[in-house]
DNA sequence: GGGTCTTTACCGAACGTTCTGTTTAGAGAA
DNA sequence: TTCTCTAAACAGAACGTTCGGTAAAGACCC
């Protein structure tokens, strides 16, 4: 059997990647086409059920990357260390600022494909949240403060994008393993 | 000479909104014309220049509500009634969280509609780091946090459209006064 | 006041381009 | 060969844009 000319992983991180730069209606076949050096009818191939099936495909692989990302907030052990490598792992996930984020770029999508995103949103508030729990704070708080530190974040990745400003990005992640290791 | 059948004013606010909620590209003329009320070839009359000249327009109106609503915090007087009005501000220009904001739009546009919405993001962090060095914050200080206040509010707006939740947003917009106001 | 004229606002129809999605034929490894 | 994958051409719809024409109001002269 002939092999694959770019294999799934990689595949499905160069449309994600397009899709989270320019939204997805603006991802055009033409656009996923030049990231990855498939022709539309080999994305097809590849995704038969179109432009849909690969936003999936990208969710999904988000969520991989998510799930593998937040593992040390639900890990046992101290919350300082456990937050700190939450920290890294976003850090690298979004390569410093430079990287945009899916969830943002679904923000602006239709409302079907809009609520694709809350699952992974969801996730990562609840990570957060647990370090905070496990660090001494309150259940009601944490919640709060977990939803608050993904908005931090999200901003600053709004902002890295738009003025090409990576300090709020830097300083966020930063400050994170003490903002999420510090009872109120 | 025949009355136009949508002032510049509203017709431009109806634009802007459509173009913050699916960003630049998604933001097709029939979007535009459905939104408005009027035919494509009629908005071609109002902008001849298109889809770039209602995006200007969309610009210099954002730019005009959010020196009103950053006004107060140029002014004279306590830092912390100032903070308030601007928290005011932004909650209103907002609705709460249900409106989207023009910069996330612009992020995600191509890179030469992006660098338009700098000056916007570069005033609203200048009018912050302004209250903050008269509450007494040290100049340097003063602008990262003014620009990580303005990453908060930016986040939680994302989060406001992605999953609905209007929490973060107004908790952000709840804490500003205070944020604002009290040095490191 | 009645009847043109001018000016501006608006719209229907069409332009060429690009979009998503399909079909068909050929290239390439087992 | 056989099977998988890819390339190229295609169709139909939507895109941004342009153009000719129509509708509505004020201006102006009679």
């Amino acid at each position: 059997m002939r092999p694959v000319s770019i294999e799934d992983t990689p595949l499905i991180d160069a449309l994600s990647r397009v899709i989270s730069r320019h939204g997805f209606e603006a991802a055009s076949l033409r656009l996923l086409s030049e990231a990855t050096g498939l022709k539309r009818a080999s994305l097809y191939h590849r995704f038969p059920g179109g432009k849909d099936e690969i936003l999936e495909a990208a969710l999904a692989r988000a969520a991989e990357r998510f799930s593998a990302m937040l593992a040390p907030a639900f890990a046992q052990g101290d919350p300082v260390e456990r937050a700190r490598q939450v920290a890294d792992g976003i850090d690298e996930y979004y390569q410093g600022g430079q990287e945009s984020c899916l969830i943002v770029a679904l923000s602006l999508a239709d409302e079907e494909h809009q609520k694709m995103a809350a699952p992974c949103l969801a996730a990562w508030a609840d990570a957060f949240r647990t370090v905070l729990v496990d660090a001494g704070e309150t259940p009601k708080v944490a919640a709060e403060r977990a939803q608050d530190l993904v908005a931090q974040i999200e901003g600053a990745l709004v902002i890295a994008s738009a003025s090409g400003d990576r300090g709020p990005f830097q300083r966020a992640v930063g400050r994170l393993p003490t903002e999420l290791t510090q009872a109120a």
